[in-house]
DNA sequence: GTGCTTGCAAATTCTTTGCAACTTT
DNA sequence: AAAGTTGCAAAGAATTTGCAAGCAC
């Protein structure tokens, strides 16, 4: 199964969530948001754009950012943070799950089943705090750059 | 005990670590220490600056920048992402701990005595990953905030 | 046709760099 | 005195806004 199939289905869901909301289905707007959805890493609004370029060369980098506001309003997206760049951007989840994000070249999966997050409102708690949310990330290196490591040393 | 008692060992700390490595200990460098040091919460490098304006009127907000590099270069601070700004600072701790922050005033404490960090290389590896580091970070509302907001509603 | 969208240019905001004058050691 | 530092002004990045033309519905 490639990203195009396999990522088919959210692009579509997405394309419904902007309608159902009253925002048109213009061009742009579909290139953005094929090239996010399939995106197997969180990527910066020029990356974006660069490679939606490639699909529709027109665009401007301006209506990136605005597709991503409008996404990021009905959180189709999440804005991950990296050490080095601040604004990256990802393809949301339904549920509540956190990110594995390789550190070399930002190769990016979800998972879920943590048993620690109901201790999270007790830790608050003795400091005085009601916990409302977490942010929780993981980084390391996905398989093929620890093969590409190797290689080299 | 008052922040200036609770927090002056931490200047004093972070000014011999400059010194050791050969930095000098200059006026200005010593008031954005100050400031840094004994914030309860993190602070956006125009915060710091406008703090330390009140102790030492003719800084330029270039050298809150260059400061907070060289405090960063030493791991003595921690650059804090929220959800509004990516970029505030706060003190770090020599362990290795998290942060509760206070989702409206922005008051934040260390914790520790998480149990999960073990588990995060076998979800890593789950998933084909070698885990080097995370990043969690609790937010809620911190204890006079809670009153405040009970006040108001 | 109406009203949301787009791309451009310009405006903002945030951060970094070049440099002569100035402290710290 | 030597070398690191500072503040200013200017340069660079990153993001947002105003607006007339264009497209979706």
């Amino acid at each position: 199964m490639d990203n195009e199939s396999q990522f088919a289905g959210i692009v579509d869901e997405w394309e419904r969530h902007l309608n159902q909301s009253g925002y048109r289905l213009t061009q742009p707007r579909r290139a953005i948001l094929r090239v996010i959805a399939t995106s197997t890493r969180p990527l910066t609004p020029v990356e974006i754009y660069d490679q939606v370029r490639a699909l529709s060369p027109s665009i401007g980098l301006v209506t990136v950012y605005r597709t991503i506001d409008r996404l990021a309003e009905m959180s189709l997206i999440e804005r991950v943070h990296q050490s080095d760049n601040c604004q990256t951007i990802f393809r949301g989840t339904q549920e509540h799950r956190h990110l594995l994000v390789c550190g070399q070249c930002g190769e990016s999966v979800y998972f879920d089943g943590l048993e620690i997050e109901h201790q999270f409102s007790e830790i608050g708690h003795a400091h005085g705090y009601q916990v409302t949310h977490h942010w929780l990330q993981l980084e390391g290196l996905c398989q093929s750059c620890q093969a590409k490591h190797n290689k080299i040393s």
